[in-house]
Order: C-alpha cells, then structure tokens, then sequence
DNA sequence: TTTATATAGTTGCATATGCAACTATATGTA
DNA sequence: TACATATAGTTGCATATGCAACTATATAAA
C-alpha cells in the first residue's frame, strides 16, 4: 500500500460505523413489529429520564449527546404521544423540568425485552472478556477525542 | 441488579453508539474547519466510486447501506455541487451509472489528510493487536445479526 | 435602578433517513 | 403480439440533526 493511503477497510471508524447502522436498523424493526410508536432516539430520552427523572432540557441534551434544538423536537413529539410532560420551572422561569408519563414508563417497560433481545444478539457469541476489552477500548477512543468533545 | 434488568451501560450497542457519534461529530468539524463543502455521507459515496467508478443506485446504495431513495438524493446534491455526473445506461434505460467528476475526485483526494488524521486519534494508544480483536469482533456481531441484514 | 451579559428553550434553514407508492422501462409468458 | 411481472429510480411523507439567530428570563455590574 503506497504510504499516503488510507487503510479504510481495516480502520475502526468505518467497522463500528458499520455495526451501528445495522443494529440500529434491526432496533428499530423490532420495535415496528412490537407495535411500539417509538424510534430509537425517544428510546434514549425515554430511558434517561427513568434513570433521573425531572431532568431539564439543556441536561437531557447533554445526556443524549444532541443539540438542544434537536432534543426540543423530540420531545415536542413525545409529548403529543402522552409520554413525557413539560414543567416549568418556579425558581427559573426559562427552564423545563421533564417527567415521564404513566404511559411514558409503561412504553419503556415495553421496550426493555425487546433492547435485552437485541443486546443479546449483539453479544451472541461474545466472551464477557472481549465484552470488557472492547468496551475498555471504546472507552479510550472517546476519550481520545477529548472527553467531552466540547459541547456537541 | 434485578434479572429482568437490562444492564445498558454495560452493553456493547450503546458504546458503539456513543463512540460513533462523537467520531461522526469531530469529521464534521474537520471538514468545515477546511472549507470542504461535503457531508460523512457524501464522502463515504465518493470513497465508494473513488473504489469503483461508474457503479448504478442501486448497487452504490447496496455498498453504502442506504434506502435507494436516500442515495439518490444524495447524488442529486452531489451531482448539483459537480461532485459526480449520473449517465442514463444505454443498455437499459432505467438505469444511471454514476461517475466521479474531476472535482469529485479533487475533492476526495482533500478529505484523504483529514480521514488520515481522525483515523489516528481514533486509534491513538490502541495497539495492532487490540484493533484486530476489536475488528474480528464488530464483524462477528455483524454476522450475529445474520450477515446482510436484508436489503436495509 | 438601569444596563449589560448570560442562559433555557424555540425557530428557520439545510441536510439526511426509510418506507410506500409511483413512473418508466425491461423481460417473461400466454 | 399482448399482458403480467420485475426492476431502477423518483417522489411524498414523517422523522431526526446541527447551527445560527431569536425570545424570554435571570443575574451581574454600573
């Protein structure tokens, strides 16, 4: 190989970009046949507020690594389905607390099998250490990049 | 941790996640940062003709795992900035051949330094070794997921 | 108290995505 | 030849994305 080219084929950008689309798109077929009116991205706002709900909006953003305007849509549509709430904050008028609806919860509890499903698909085959060595490695990539890679 | 729990911080998917997003997020600045008027997606098309030229939709939507719809708008982009040309097969006329452009080819060769150089912050600290496990690994979950993922 | 500055969230704009329905062409069959 | 079927590409629709500019509110400084 001359030694201005670039080894595409064997670089790790390429090979994972690769395997997220196609888990992605089986992600998001699996919820299509469960009958959930879902994507992938409500899915992570879905699970982050489980985790801690109440969160505002700038801090939700952060947490799924997507601009706020961007996370201020999805939730426009998560709340027109009935699965989060918006309040506004007393102490700060400017900001909005969001919650989890009864429904909001329920749709998460659905997913959860479906995301075990996949993860377990994924991770068919696949020792607990090369789970860990990879995830070691995911890891250092990141933070290769910097850490926080600014406020994307 | 209960046993219908789903323990996602500790799962390969979200990592990858996480990782390619950032990935995706530093190319992006990189390629504004040197003034190139090209999206991931549209360099990943001119990777792939750079590779092959004179390929048709369908067999470059294939490579590059998109809907035939979503690459053909791309091409309509790319072929408006000049990048490529779409010439009408004359063995079969619903079908377009899509070539590289001297400009297109310019430009690909621009991106060359800037994919060189994400790919080694990428890989920085990781050594042969480890990328060739992780590689052996991404492909395995690929073919977990039953190889050609149907058209996607 | 008024003025400057910072912050939370929204909106306009350009881009990208998949699915389903569509058009035009090609091919196989009656 | 006529009709049915398959295929390449396009279009409508709903979704998601980041950036930059904007609004409203809050806070700090003059």
């Amino acid at each position: 190989m001359k030694s201005n080219a670039i080894d595409f084929e064997n670089s790790l950008g390429p090979w994972m970009g690769k395997t997220v689309k196609i888990t992605e798109y089986h992600l998001h077929k699996a919820f299509k046949e469960h009958q959930l009116d879902l994507t992938k991205e409500q899915m992570i706002v879905l699970k982050k507020l489980h985790k801690e709900d109440g969160l505002n909006q700038n801090e939700l953003a952060f947490l799924v690594l997507r601009d706020k305007s961007s996370l201020a849509r999805l939730l426009r549509k998560m709340e027109q389905k009935g699965y989060i709430i918006r309040v506004q904050c007393k102490e700060d008028k400017r900001c909005n607390k969001v919650f989890l609806t009864d429904l909001g919860k329920d749709v998460f509890a659905k997913t959860k099998p479906i995301i075990k499903h996949i993860i377990q698909t994924i991770e068919k085959g696949i020792t607990l250490e090369e789970k860990q060595t990879i995830i070691a490695i995911l890891k250092k990539i990141q933070s290769n990049f910097g850490e926080q890679s600014e406020t994307l």
